[in-house]
DNA sequence: TTGAAAGCGGTACCAT
DNA sequence: ATGGTACCGCTTTCAA
């Protein structure tokens, strides 16, 4: 009697309508064969009464839910908000919901639970930001017949849709900028390279300096870390002018090494980042020249390809345009 | 036959054990009456076939769920995030999952849909961000007999639990400190005036300002605006020594007039923020000193909060620590 | 201590 | 075109 849930049942209205149940249903639903007429009524019925959809008693019986797991590596990052954030726009206007997991403890337990919420909820599709070390649980996702798009990164040895960027376009285009600039000492600074996305990056970077001389380094991605390091390439090379970094925070911490030697951005030294995280642009004095990664355009096509999968519609992978903005650290 | 949820039953189970499924489901829910022994049976058997309970069916026969609905307005700052972070921490250590909507177009379709879909998961609780304009849902949402916890912000007119942190006290801390500093004139920028949080933090500015002349401006939170407004107020007061804002952004904004006006930072002006977003600590030059909200242990203590709620304890609303970090701009 | 059976709220198949 | 009915997987009440 209580009002939790409407509590409002397809016999409920039913029994208003000297109907069954079944023809709610089907009323309600748009399916089966139905008298234009009783459909209507049991439309406007529904409404007057507030009916609202058990989604457990329809998962139920229909094996399927309207979930959709995203799992991430980690959840208070500004970057994965952004791809959520386009997920969940796309899942929102089709009914439905996204079931959170992020994957920051690679530990089996960790691992475990993630599994077995997405099987407890029956998780109609999976959206996956792939690290190596999560191979082996995509794989048992797919095992369970659940589709899987992966998102930014991607692991070619899984295969399957995903939505991705080209990484080595975008760094080369960042490194044209960088060289009509008059650079010539040109840095690059990632953050691992047995990873895809960063060996792209790398590879738009050697590809661009053509011969030249390198200098690179791989580096804890914080702007102390990334500070200090700069300040030794600087002792190593001390026409070094100007940094590609894989990652914003990486070209801060550049920048910083810079400001601190005193040198003028952007004639004397300049930097590009990757991503365009919420610290690029929110710089007081050196708002960050950076390749865009559509984070949210991302989330959306994401969603929209697991959800055309789900429709039993096959899907092309799909490589998305990260443009270069310029702002004044270059 | 596909293993798509295991597609293990209590049945199955059961059958393989001769016992039946009310034996199996008591065995694994720890409940009713059992052997030891043939509970200990039941749950190495259910292991070793993999059994997954169906959250659906239970749901559907408990009139229970374990999702906690969390309600924010915006998926995407990090702010948002780490409360969120917070939150899904203690929801996955106790086998709940989050129902994530953001309340981000504050139109009537989207409020029902916020609603509908709590309602058609049967979200046990609900966390709420409260805005002014959340008010009317707030008290849907309850008049369903599902407990709501206020994070962060509060309306008292709701009341009801909540999770939230001492403005007025934080807002002192971060005076007390300009002032120790020798700066007398001090302006104070914030976002809207109709914000009960954004109210004590202006309170600990006008209290710790003692009866010296007030300036303060409120202002739309962007670096640039922020920026325009404070060029303003050096031109009506050109003594304006420092700037108390009631978010990060604002603070970063203010310094960069400065800045522009070629004062030195710490010593000709001073800049305390509020929140300590991403951008705070992570400034290429002047890192922000600044109010530390506890985004994730708001996020933590919030859900254990509701947790409790759920098991039918009563709780005492909650007022956290907002300590003083102190950074280069200041 | 354990089994049998009912029923949660839907959907789908089989009649009529 | 519509109604009756079985059943999805689990919990719970009643019997044994």
């Amino acid at each position: 009697m209580s009002s939790r849930n409407g509590n409002v049942t397809l016999k409920d209205i039913g029994k208003a309508l000297n109907l069954s149940a079944r023809a709610v249903s089907n009323g309600l639903n748009n399916s089966g064969r139905l008298a234009p007429e009783t459909r209507k009524r049991i439309i406007e019925t529904a409404t007057r009464m507030g009916y609202v959809p058990n989604a457990a008693a329809r998962s139920l019986v229909t094996r399927k839910s309207r979930f959709i797991g995203v799992l991430i590596p980690y959840l208070n990052k500004s970057f994965f908000c952004n791809i959520i954030a386009g997920i969940g726009e796309v899942a929102g206007q089709n009914g439905f919901m996204m079931l959170l997991d992020s994957l920051d403890k690679p530990t089996r337990e960790q691992k475990e639970r993630v599994i077995s919420s997405l099987m407890q909820h029956n998780a109609a599709g999976v959206i996956l930001y792939p690290r190596k070390e999560d191979l082996e649980m995509a794989y048992l996702i797919r095992s369970m017949g659940v589709p899987v798009v992966q998102v930014m990164e991607y692991m070619p040895e899984f295969g399957g849709s995903s939505v991705t960027m080209d990484n080595f376009k975008a760094a080369c285009s960042a490194m044209k900028h960088l060289l009509s600039g008059g650079h010539t000492h040109i840095a690059y600074i990632g953050h691992n390279a047995d990873n895809a996305a960063q060996q792209e990056r790398f590879k738009g970077y050697e590809r661009c300096m053509k011969g030249r001389p390198l200098q690179f380094r791989y580096c804890r991605m914080t702007l102390e870390a990334v500070c200090a390091m700069t300040h030794e390439m600087f002792d190593e090379d001390p026409d070094l002018s100007a940094v590609f970094a894989a990652s914003d925070t990486a070209a801060l911490g550049a920048l910083r090494a810079a400001v601190e030697r005193n040198k003028l951005i952007p004639s004397q030294f300049a930097a590009v980042g990757f991503s365009d995280v919420e610290l690029a642009a929110n710089q007081i004095l050196y708002p960050l020249t950076t390749i865009v990664q559509p984070k949210e355009e991302t989330g959306i096509k994401a969603a929209q390809m697991l959800l055309e999968l789900l429709k039993g519609n096959s899907v092309s992978p799909l490589l998305l345009d990260a443009p270069l903005v310029i702002r004044k650290s270059s």
